[in-house]
RNA sequence: GGCGCUGUAGCGAAGUCGGUUAUCGCGCCGGCCUGUCACGCCGGAGAUCGUGGGUUCAAGUCCCAUCAGCGUCGCCA
């Protein structure tokens, strides 16, 4: 038997194919399994490009045939021999015509049995999943996730550099800013006492470079934010950050399209129409209670405040009368789906959103119940199924609240909810929409003054500038987001260059002058050296990737991903470090206080 | 911080009203097998029922606490 030394392969496992029959080949890779049926023995051979059949039989050298005898599941191995057309073939495997008969073998690593079997359809828990990534990402399926990830990566940088961006790298130790997410904080050695923050988005230094003449830039950046965690939000992930110099909202939109059509083409080889509908916040919030509605169904949000501002059934009339609104929407041609008891699980899905209560009415095979029968006139119920353009086969669902955002809240996720529940999320389907006009500013209760939607450097619609200091609550941003299929793929604005104005928007974010200039300081002086126009734009590299992919969770294309408690499994990090660390860094812990 | 779901052999699951030796599939180990490809057949090993406490004659099953994972609300300029 020789030694297969010095070794190199012809090529990956999964590229052979029938015309490279006859060929004299040296492939390497991992064992998925092994047949053994006496005299013969079939060894599927794995790397990242799929599979490919090792043979051996009673013509093949002893030595070897015997070492093939000792092959296990993951062992790296490495074989030479004769590619030939397969006796039997498997039309399942791309490479199923042909099979390698060996006459060289060697094994590279032997490997114990791993915790779970590397196959797609065997599903061990996140958990352990997590803990053995390394063994996770070998599945076929984390391996087209990310060679998909890395593909789209790939078609964004030759897309933007094409269109005259330059990718420039912003640090990743920056200065902390108590305004946005919690910052990851790092402390300085050299000043004792002071940190720098992770960044949560590159924000500052972009429109630095803007202001420094790059005029276009890009970047694929990691971003953090210290919040927890959901199934599309990681605490470290991936933005696409742009900026443009001297282009309107137009402009950069269509250059946005043109990469998103592009990308969708070359990568999923579907044609997205363009341009993209727009819709402003106002509009996707009455329709479909969301800033980011899902558009590939219907169920919109219809207003009936009007038709019961002044009926006597007080779970209508006193949100009207608080200044809120009673809304609906009608789940056409479903009724027969929602038994008594799937309307009361809405009900209590509408309480998630801090929904008082959910009132429906099921026009049901010609007969018509409703939750407040009783306590509205024939005329009010007539007037609200009328509204509703109910017909029979429907169900109206109605949340009012107080609060608008109440309503919008409940009934956006409601009108999804169920759309889910009745599988009409066709995850092939993909409908792009801007959303734009975004406000401003919202009331934050806890801080009791107005925050920032965006970030403090978005550019107030020109004619409700005066609103930053008059009207603060209507004032509209020059803000939009890009959604897909009711995820917030991204956004950007365009920015305030006008130090006047930058001005007002620290003045109405209740800024004393000092407090912006300490945060600062740096961009507003910037500006005074000659700022031209600027906007751009992120998207959430993970989100997009996590979509395209068909995936269910951005962990899923993500190589090592954090678990909800921000932690992260196979390395069990964050951990306790040593106290002359933390002696270095000038830093003390007191003990946790109890209870 | 709140709410919900999950945790039983290496993996995935079943386990009824609390009652004898905890069940099934995959994997693993041994044997047989010349065209398999989720090979097949025969045999075998493998369990701190997440952890701790409690109720009970008796706990995988009921109660309390706790740990871990998932989803979600708050939070995420």
């Amino acid at each position: 038997m020789k030694t297969l030394e010095p070794f190199r392969r012809s090529g990956y496992c999964g590229s052979f194919r029938l015309e490279d029959a006859g060929k004299t080949l040296q492939v390497c890779g991992w064992v998925q399994r092994s047949r053994k049926l006496g005299a013969l023995i079939f060894t599927d051979l794995r790397d990242r490009s799929g599979i490919l059949q090792l043979s051996f039989d009673d013509a093949t050298e002893r030595a070897v045939f015997q070492l093939a005898g000792t092959l296990h599941p993951e062992y790296v191995i490495a074989a030479r021999g004769l590619l030939r057309e397969r006796e039997s073939k498997n039309p399942d495997l791309p490479t199923g015509e042909v099979e390698l008969y060996v006459s060289e073998l060697r094994i590279l690593s032997a490997a114990e049995t791993p915790p779970f079997e590397i196959l797609d359809d065997v599903q061990a828990h996140d958990a352990l999943r997590l803990q053995y990534r390394y063994l996770d990402l070998r599945r076929p399926a984390m391996q087209r996730m990310l060679a998909t990830r890395h593909r789209i990566a790939k078609i964004t940088r030759d897309y933007f550099d094409e269109q005259g961006f330059y990718e420039i790298e912003t640090p990743m130790l920056t200065k902390s800013t108590p305004e946005g997410a919690r910052d990851y904080l790092v402390p300085s050695r050299v000043h004792p006492g002071s940190f720098y923050a992770l960044p949560q988005s590159p924000q500052q230094y972009k429109q630095l470079l803007m202001l420094a003449g790059f005029d276009r830039y890009m970047q694929i950046t990691r971003c953090f934010r210290d919040e927890d965690l959901r199934a599309d939000r990681q605490p470290e992930f991936t933005q696409i950050d742009l900026e443009l110099s001297f282009a309107d909202e137009d402009e950069i939109i269509a250059i946005q399209e043109g990469y998103l059509r592009r990308l969708f083409a070359e990568q999923l080889g579907v044609e997205v129409p363009t341009p993209f509908p727009r819709l402003t916040w106002q509009e996707a919030m009455a329709r479909f209670g969301s800033d980011k509605p899902d558009l590939r169904f219907g169920f919109e949000l219809c207003d009936i405040s009007d038709l019961v501002k002044d009926c006597g059934f007080q779970v209508f009339s006193a949100p009207v009368a608080e200044g809120g609104s009673v809304r609906l929407i009608n789940l056409k041609g479903h009724a027969a789906d929602f038994p008594r008891k799937a309307i009361d699980k809405l009900g209590e899905f509408v309480k998630t959103y801090r929904a008082k209560g959910l009132a429906w009415t099921r026009l049901h095979e010609g007969k018509v119940t409703s939750s407040y029968q009783k306590f509205l006139t024939e005329a009010e119920q007539q007037a609200i199924l009328q509204r509703a353009d109910a017909a029979d086969g429907d169900l109206i669902l109605i949340v009012g609240d107080a609060r608008d955002s109440v309503v919008f809240a409940a009934l956006g996720e409601l009108r999804r909810a169920c759309a889910k529940q009745l599988s009409l999320l066709d995850a092939e389907d993909f409908r792009f929409l801007w959303v734009t006009e975004f406000p401003m500013f919202e009331y934050d209760e806890e801080e009791g003054r107005y925050s920032a939607v965006h970030h403090p450097f978005t550019a107030p619609m020109a004619e409700d500038v005066e609103k930053l200091r008059l009207d603060p609550a209507n004032c509209r941003a020059r803000a939009y987001d890009i959604v897909l299929n009711g995820v917030e793929l991204g956004g950007g604005s365009i920015r305030i260059h006008d130090p006047g104005v930058q001005q007002a928007m620290f003045e109405a974010l209740g800024f004393t002058k000092e407090q912006a200039e300490a945060q600062f300081g740096h961009l507003i002086n910037a500006f005074r050296y000659g700022a031209p126009p600027h906007g751009g734009l992120a998207y959430g590299l993970d989100r997009l990737c996590m979509l395209m992919a068909g995936a269910e969770s951005i962990r899923d294309v993500i190589a090592f991903p954090k678990v909800q408690n921000a932690a992260e499994l196979m390395t069990n990090c964050p951990s306790p470090v040593e106290a002359k660390q933390l002696e270095e860094l000038g830093l003390a812990f007191r003990p946790q206080a109890e209870g």
